[in-house]
DNA sequence: CATCTCACGGTCAGCCCTGACTGTGAAGAG
DNA sequence: CTCTTCACAGTCAGGGCTGACCGTGAGATG
């Protein structure tokens, strides 16, 4: 690691940051490479060096974007009262998070990728190992007692999916509405199903476990881990 | 009506249709002005005439999207299959719906809308009629058996989030998960709260009734309804 | 028939964005 | 000490988009 590299290192990263701040805050319209080159305080070269498209550019601010939220939620979960029950507070941190500014430049990002391919062939490749680790996040949230049921994985996709229903529904009708109280209200609809005895609710299916976008491209990835049943990958 | 307000009418109706087909195939980005006025195969002055910015063509063409997200529900519905209950039946109409590419350039518009107030505010402004109207089709889908439940409004107000989480993970995430299997659990979970006897499940909460987006709003528009605690609006 | 209105046609300047291009100076290699 | 490499600086041309602008001709009006 010369000085050289920590230089290099240090300029991109200071771009990155700039760029994601600026998806944050001005959204992705607005993220040209002009605009990432003010903030960050770079020269046109140098941005051009690092990152010679504009979605060369995004697809690092994606990474850098996802891991934020990762972290948020982390956060949020050390810092939260311990009031009501597990998965009251669960959905608590996931809802403070995913209502924040920085998810929703995330979903901004989805919904542009719906018609462009590049940019959604760049979303694809920073999500398909984010998306592991978003549900890995949702079972540290959760904790074991939750996770336990057999019903759960169902119910962590479903409330995953109302997550980012509701930060898109933020935009427009964030001041309208009290989703906390929605959100209270789902939690006491599947609050039994996640106690009772495992085996028995929402279990009748053909398959069962976890079909839907957890295990979704674990055969083509890199597929770093071994591919046993292991249900839970070790933190670090 | 005369013949000078028909022709007005109908260049107006072809930029509209035009800028709507725009926003479904290509996007928000890339429905330019041009790119509008090419499609309607009008001129610039005609489309300037109509709609002086950008801002005001997008307005008009949010409204011809909601409308025919509306109708193709309704048209959905009625040439839906009558397998199954209710219930699975409803859902499969609303989904098959929200994750057709109609759907999802609203989402796009309103992820965009997050970081350009203008366009809020024209979203807003015609999203704020048509909210109700929503809610009053996804009534008329569920029918008068499911609406009349005390858990109703939650859970309509639940699964409409939910398919508004999943049309924006569709983007990304289509291929590989199978989301019917995903509602259909959802359904399972559901469908007991909305048989069982009236009044008992998920109404402990300190208010009641619909306190979410539905009945916002509903102080400062039009209120065509009467204010007074029914439940259940009539159907037509 | 004269006049007016207005929907519409077509051009244009200004603006910004993108990426290509060449220059430069400091860090590393020998 | 010399040369090379490379991170970075700054300029530039090309292109697309927006909205202003003025012209025009068909319908409405008297």
């Amino acid at each position: 690691m010369t000085r050289r590299d920590e230089q290099r290192d240090a300029t991109r990263a200071q771009i990155v940051g700039a760029a994601v701040e600026s998806l944050i805050e001005v959204g992705v319209a607005a993220t040209t490479t002009l605009e990432v080159q003010r903030r960050a305080g770079v020269s046109r070269g140098a941005l051009l060096h690092h990152f010679p498209t504009r979605e060369d550019l995004f697809g690092a601010a994606i990474g850098l974007l996802v891991a934020r939220n990762e972290r948020a939620v982390r956060e949020e979960l050390a810092a939260a009262s311990p009031d009501g029950d597990a998965l009251s507070r669960s959905l608590r941190v996931l809802r403070s998070v995913m209502c924040g500014p920085s998810f929703g430049a995330e979903m901004e990002l989805w919904a542009v990728a719906r018609t462009n391919p590049r940019l959604r062939d760049v979303l694809r490749h920073a999500e398909g190992t984010a998306r592991r680790d978003l549900y890995r996040v949702v079972d540290e949230v959760m904790g074991p007692e939750l996770t336990a049921s057999a019903a759960y994985p169902v119910i962590a996709e479903l409330t995953v999916q109302l997550l980012r229903g509701m930060a898109i529904s933020d935009v427009l009708y964030r001041e309208d509405t009290d989703r906390d109280e929605l959100l209270e209200r789902w939690g006491r609809i599947v609050r039994p199903l996640l106690t009772e005895s495992p085996g028995f609710p929402a279990a009748a299916g053909p398959q069962e476990g976890r079909l839907t976008e957890r295990a979704a491209h674990g055969s083509r990835a890199t597929s770093s881990r071994p591919a046993t049943g292991a249900s839970t990958a070790p933190t670090s």
